[in-house]
DNA sequence: AATCCTAGTTTTATTCCTCTAACTTAATTG
DNA sequence: CAATTAAGTTAGAGGAATAAAACTAGGATT
């Protein structure tokens, strides 16, 4: 046992969201106060503080009560670790599913914690394929756009094809049932 | 107030997950028995029991103590939706990221509450786009996969391309920092 | 210095989900 | 049918995350 945190038990999705906050705010701000915490994470002073004291024993931050909030370096690690899977699936989300901004980054804070790195790596790939690939890029997801839009392929598009129509999109949208 | 639930609180995660259980249980199996659930969430019967006391006062499903659990007609809606969300992550994970099985599976499970329906059909289109697009399909997938494997483009991709080769997929890597 | 305000803490309580231990009901089987 | 086993329940407790209320520390302001 050469590890540096006292706990071995894993860290809740909600202690992974504080240590991302605070990430945050240490990048933006001089210093990182409870009350700064508790807003951005829309939540009460003394539950940051109970929180403060938690990541303090599980070896994530230091802090000394009435002092500002310093990250150890393996709760900045994680903190930086969460805010790149926050900034991977809000891109997804946003530029290749062109989900609204606010609703994407709500769904990407929740998501964030149960992505493996497997997962993130590969969809990361993905995205730099897709626009990369000669196939795709900018073009090919504003034909997805116009696609959703219509309902079915763009005239550009079905030109280009012999074989595919909107069978295709009105076979999956029937295997949904109204409510 | 005509609504049939007596509850207007919404469901927490966890309550959707068990109905999500019981609506597959219930699919497969004649009956749905506390063990089974018990078994298949993971958790000792005590804890079925006393959600179970939970979900009928929900109205989610109707349940007399030592009885079968039978599913109101809103409660097998909830698990039919998770159901669906969990099926379209699944999918996306495993046939476009190509994730292993278990994985993918225990990460849709995570995600599948995160999920607003508005994402869902995005995604779903954006599967069925992939699928059915001239430009894309199946041997896109291959080359993503391959993509992925080689660390750049395929050859025959990139015969097709006077613009693009391995330079962007690195400066994308290079992003990432070790740890 | 006496007062006041703001940030932070402590204490106490609640909700949700889980468990163990002890008990009860239902089913099986000799 | 009586005994045994399996399935289910109740009671009690604990951890995680939250908040309201009451208290405290420390600067600012006259």
């Amino acid at each position: 046992m050469v590890s540096t945190n006292k706990q071995q038990k894993p860290l809740t999705p909600v202690m992974e969201d504080y240590l991302e906050a605070i990430f945050d705010l240490d990048k933006k701000k001089r210093v990182v106060r409870v009350k700064d915490i508790a807003k951005k994470m829309n939540v009460k002073m003394p539950t940051v503080s109970s929180m403060l004291k938690t990541l303090n024993e599980r070896g994530m931050i230091n802090y000394e009560k009435y002092e500002y909030v310093e990250m150890t370096r393996s709760g900045a690690n994680v903190g930086k670790e969460m805010r790149r899977r926050h900034e991977v699936l809000n891109k997804f989300l946003t530029e290749i599913l062109k989900i609204d901004r606010i609703v994407a980054d709500e769904e990407a804070c929740k998501m964030e914690h149960a992505l493996s790195p497997e997962t993130l790596d590969s969809l990361t790939d993905f995205m730099a394929f897709i626009q990369s690939c000669p196939r795709t890029g900018q073009s090919w997801l504003n034909y997805f756009e116009e696609f959703r839009r219509e309902g079915c392929f763009p005239e550009k598009c079905q030109a280009r094809s012999e074989t595919f129509n909107c069978e295709i999109k009105d076979r999956i949208e029937g295997n949904k049932e109204d409510s």
